[in-house]
DNA sequence: GCGAACAACTTGACGTGTCAACGAATAATG
DNA sequence: CATTATTCGTTGACACGTCAAGTTGTTCGC
């Protein structure tokens, strides 16, 4: 690589560009990318589980959800993929779960203690990780990129192309 | 164990905390799912390819690269992925490939005609779906943003934990 | 009740992404 | 040169994610 003409343009998702760092969707696919790599090392270097595992099991022990139908609603998984998930978190003895009384389609979940104490052990590191990541923004900072992210998600619906 | 000690804040990827929403990497995960579903939203509807496939094209067509290994520099994408999607493109005919004369390792991959046109009938699309998205941006806005986003590049390498 | 509509979950198919082991070819070293 | 190290690419294995069709159970209207 010998040199810069700095006219190459480069390509993105959408036409010519610049350099392909300055196209939005694809920096945020690489910021995900390094951000969930980090998670799963984490979680794996602890032994524990994968990183998608790891989601279900803290909308879980959060109280907000109890079935698989309110994780997808918390969550906004796939319920596809949590059904999936479910099944090896139970084979794994970190769930457990019962037929409602009520409805028998509906499976009630719970951690085990195997479960809980997991999750324990875990959660100070990952909180320790939370505050590396948002200890580069300052308050206001942080307010702004939360409202930055709003935005994106507002214009990242259905487009009427 | 048994007793947790809050009653019932939600979790995180890292510990106790508020709605999900307010966590960052659950935020940026929901964003990039939307972007991405969004783009191959698009790309479906004008009947071409997979994104990640897309993706490769744009990096070839952009002149950036040549070779998969170029395109892996270039792009940072996975060397295996990009093998198996340059030979899908090519059983499309929308690829060509030649062995190197000087190395005979190397495959010299070249956009075909019907591939060429592909992409020139989709790249207004996708501009116009990137304007959509910076548009939601003043100058000042896009480069704090892009700030922010090279910050958190910075802090999603490895953790010394 | 009974049948149709609906709801909770399951399953299959495919695409995306990462990692590691491998083969073939080339480059580097003694 | 011949051995060793590296490099380009392939392949297998697995996790992640989405979509749609299918199962079983519940509810609603008649």
């Amino acid at each position: 690589m010998s040199d810069n003409k700095n006219q190459d343009p480069g390509l993105n998702d959408l036409g010519y560009m610049y350099p392909l760092a300055s196209v939005l969707t694809y920096r945020l696919s690489k910021l995900q990318a390094r951000l969930n790599a980090q998670a799963a090392d984490l979680l794996r270097r602890y032994g524990a589980v994968p990183l998608a595992h790891w989601r279900v099991l803290m909308v879980l022990n959060s109280g907000l959800a109890t079935t698989q139908k309110e994780i997808v609603e918390v969550a906004a998984f796939d319920k596809g993929q949590v059904s999936r998930i479910v099944d090896k978190l139970i084979e794994q003895e970190l769930l457990v779960s019962d037929i409602d009384i009520g409805d028998k389609r509906i499976r009630k979940l719970k951690l085990t203690a195997s479960g809980k104490l997991m999750i324990a052990r875990l959660i100070p590191l990952m909180q320790q990780r939370q505050e590396h990541l948002v200890g580069a923004f300052s308050e206001a900072e942080k307010k702004q990129l939360f409202e930055f992210l709003d935005r994106l998600d507002e214009v990242s619906g259905k487009m009427s192309v």
